[in-house]
Formats: C-alpha cells, structure tokens, sequence
RNA sequence: GGGGAGGUUCCCGAGUGGUCAAAGGGGGCAGACUGUAAAUCUGUUGGCUACGCCUUCGAAGGUUCAAAUCCUUCUCUCCCCA
C-alpha cells in the first residue's frame, strides 16, 4: 500500500495536490508542517502534523519540523488567533528547544541517516530580512488579487466580517509561501503539509516556488480533527491537553484519551497510532462484540501515553486509574504505600489544614477552610445528593466530625465531589 | 434630530404592587442506570449564624405598610423615520 493510500485509509488527507502522489511514489521528499512556538510544549493538536512527519520518515521519506519564529509572531487571517505577541528571541530559542526534544520522540533527528529529520526556525532566515527587500523579490511575483482570492482572507473582507483585518494579517500568506520557498531551494523540499485551513497559505507558496524557482511544489492538507458530539478535539474542563508532563500530568493524559468516546476511539487510532490495519480491524471487532470493555480506548491510551511518556509513566497511570474507578474501598484506599499515593494524585487540587482546624463539622473544613465547595450551602446540598465521599465512604451527614481515624498515612484525607473530582486534604501539625 | 421597543438570576425568557430568591427552557453540577461512555430518568442551580435573616431583576433617587413590578432622572441596546 503506497504511503497516500495509507493516509488515506487512516483519514488523514483533505486535499492533496495532484501529482503529489506519484511523486512520493518515484523518491524520497522531503516535506514539512510548520508548528508555532507559542509555548515551550506542544499540546495534542499539534499531534496530527507531528504523526504525518512521523508515517512520512516511516515511508523513508524526510521530514522537517518548521518552528514558525517569524509566523508565530503575525497570526493567520484565518482568524481564531489575534495577533500575536513578539517573543524575544531568547524565549523564542528556549520553545524551539523543548519542541524538538518533544518531536525526538517521534522523529528521528540523530542517527546519520539520510532521510533523519530536521528542525529548522523562519525566524532565522526572516529576522533580517528587510521590508524593501521582501516586497521587492518576492511580493511583485504574486498579485493582490490572488491574495485576495484566498477564503481566509475573503471572509474577512466580507461585509458580515466584523473586524477588518490587518495588513500584517494579510502578509501572512507571503511570509508563510516564502518558507517554502526557502525550503525548496536549500533542502529541496517539495511538500508542505498542514491542517486543511492552511491550503490557501501552501498554494501561495507553491505558486512562488512556480515562479521564481521554475520548480514544482506540491500540497496536502489533513483534515480538522473532529469529536463525534462536536466539541473541540483536545480541550478539557482544564483547557488544552499538553505533552508536556508538567503542563498536563501523564494520568490527565491517559485518561483523555481513555474517554474518547467510541466513535472517536477508532478514528483516533487511525491517525494517533502506528497500529497497522490488521491491528486495528480487531480491536474494532473485539469492540463491537464487548463494548464495554474499550478495548480501542485502551489501547489507543497505551499507545500515545507510552509514545509521549514512557512505559512506566503508563503504568502508574492505569494503576491510579484502577485506585480511582475501580472498586477501590477505604480499606484498599489505606493500604497503598505513600509514594504511590501521592504519585496518584499529584494532578490533582490539594489543601492543608492544621490539625488545629480539624476540630469541626465536614461542612465547615470542606467549604471553609478548603475550597473544595463554594459556599456551604453547595456542600449541604451536595451531601444531601449523596455527591460527597470522603476516603471512598459516602458522606451522609453535613455535621459529621473527621477523627484522626480518618487520616490516610496519618495525614491525607481523599475527598471526592461526584465520581470524577478528587481532593487531597493533607493535615498539618500545628 | 423625531418615533418606538427594551435591559430580569450563567444564557434564553416569563413575571406588570404583596402569595417573588423570581415560571419555563437551555447550560452547569450531582444521583440512579452504565463502560470512568451515550441515551434516559431524578434532584439541584444567590448567600448565611438557616422553620428565620441578608443581598439580588441596567444605575441612582422617590411614592407606598409593601416595589422586579408605579413615578423621576441617568445610562446602555435594538428597530423605524429624517
């Protein structure tokens, strides 16, 4: 199966370019997918284009990972981003080094082979290059009505369009064509991949590789990753899903993808994972046969964690899910070694109270002195529903007192709001 | 500039003197069910020292025993005409 049939099959292509096809077919491309330095992590939306860089090496191909330094710093016309703050170049080169080390786990950018991946940064070829000597090489090549006709660009000079749009907005398009450019004629790349609202911006690139280069280019977008109830892919309650383990814990990150729901879960395991289509057709089987078991979901959760983590990263997090959803008891609940404990809630919103405030009524410790509720009168009712459980024990009575019985090791108690929402109370001497 | 409509709790939207912490819906949160899902059903959705009290209906004043509701001024939004 050639590498565009495999893209295909794994919905990973929403428009390529013709030609580009045979052209990966008859040698090795070198292709790129530009990312925006913006922070020092990347966050799951950046997976499928790292995961396209990842399948294009796989095929024998070469990918490079282009940092948006210059880019990064405008913002598209295509809109939900405003413009952009200027980073200065320190931070700049410190989120070009966490981003690599993150892409290494995916790319290979060590060994001498020809095809290793390459990390390159716009910043480095756009920070001095001059006004005059842009429009002058390379804006007379492309007209304004071309710029024009692009659909980022035409909805926003669109009557319904609320406000106008910057002339650096619509330089964007320019500046993004000229790295391709760039590309083209120092590593002679011939493909720039990226979400499907970056084909107007590719083509304007192609187009200047066409006319000032005389070469040929090629296109290929993926498509929007999408949530079956519609929803943003790779947000939660907590904003974005990080890969950096600092950001995002590596059980947050599990248990993302674990509840994907099961519409999700096979098309996700499309594009986020190197299973092959064997692998995959049964897991859908053995899915379809017993749902409730999320065989996809689980897989699909091993294999990025293990991916993007690591193996024993995985590990503790199905052991802390197991603690948190399975039957754990107040008995099993004690039992659990500290490190274990506090490894398994690290993610999660802690308090400290002396033991000198301990002396009360639940209601009190978790609305006052704590902020696990609001107000108390949350907590009572909360309580009242039977949504309160302290150390994995139902809480039936607001005026309940916590004795030292309590205390896990002495000095945590596990609250939970609901089934999802953990607290660690940790008890201070004073 | 002239005329009209209107601003209600997270959102939409009822309420036009006491029975209003304010209908209904949405959303949120929780419970049951379940697969840590979806769907469904149920509860809850201003605060407190809680059979009572306090703060809330664009803002400020006023009338009244009593105001989201009546009056005055201000302010903002929308629509129509010039």
């Amino acid at each position: 199966m050639s590498l565009v049939d495999e893209l295909r099959w794994r919905g990973m292509i929403h428009d390529i370019m013709p030609g580009t096809e045979e052209l990966l077919e008859k040698e090795q491309v070198t292709a790129y997918v530009g990312i925006d330095p913006t922070a020092d992590s990347l966050h799951i939306g950046h997976l499928v284009g790292v995961m396209m860089l990842k399948r294009l090496q796989h095929a024998g191909h070469r990918p490079i990972a282009l940092v948006g330094g210059a880019t990064g710093m405008i913002g598209d016309p295509s809109g939900k981003s405003q413009e952009r703050n200027l980073l200065d170049e320190t931070t700049l080169r410190q989120n070009q080094e966490s981003l690599k080390k993150q892409i290494s786990k995916f790319l290979d950018f060590e060994t001498g082979a020809p095809n290793r991946a390459l990390m390159v940064n716009n910043y480095d070829w756009m920070k001095d290059y001059t006004f005059l000597a842009f429009i002058r090489d390379i804006g007379k090549h492309i007209t304004v009505n071309y710029m024009m006709a692009k659909d980022s660009v035409k909805k926003r000079l669109g009557a319904d369009s609320k406000s106008g749009m910057s002339f650096t907005e619509f330089t964007y398009q320019l500046v993004q064509g000229y790295d391709f450019q760039v590309l083209y004629r120092e590593h002679h790349c011939k493909l720039q991949m990226g979400g499907s609202d970056q084909w107007g911006n590719i083509v304007t690139g192609t187009e200047l590789i066409r006319r000032i280069e005389k070469g040929e280019a090629y296109a290929l977008t993926w498509p929007l990753i999408t949530k079956s109830d519609g929803g943003k892919f790779g947000k939660t309650e907590e904003g974005n899903v990080w890969l950096d383990p600092e950001r995002t814990s590596p059980y947050k990150f599990y248990q993302f993808w674990l509840n994907v729901s099961d519409e999700d879960a096979e098309k996700y395991l499309k594009i986020f994972t190197m299973l092959g289509r064997e692998a995959i057709q049964q897991l859908v089987s053995e899915h379809t046969e017993a749902p409730h078991k999320r065989v996809m979901q689980k897989k699909l959760a091993e294999e990025i964690t293990v991916l993007i983590h690591s193996r024993e990263e995985y590990d503790m997090a199905v052991e802390a899910s197991d603690i948190l959803f399975g039957r754990g008891t107040r008995e099993s609940l004690k039992k659990i070694r500290e490190e274990l404990f506090l490894s398994v809630f690290e993610g999660v919103p802690q308090y400290e109270v002396p033991t000198s405030r301990m002396d009360k009524d639940v209601l009190e410790l978790l609305a006052v002195d704590t902020g696990v509720f609001a107000s108390k009168g949350e907590a009572r009712r909360m309580i009242a529903g039977g949504g309160v459980s302290i150390n994995k024990q139902k809480l039936s009575d607001p005026g309940q007192r916590i004795t030292e019985k309590d205390f896990i090791n002495n000095r945590y108690l596990l609250v939970q709001k609901g089934k999802k929402n953990y607290y660690l109370i940790r008890v201070r001497e004073s």
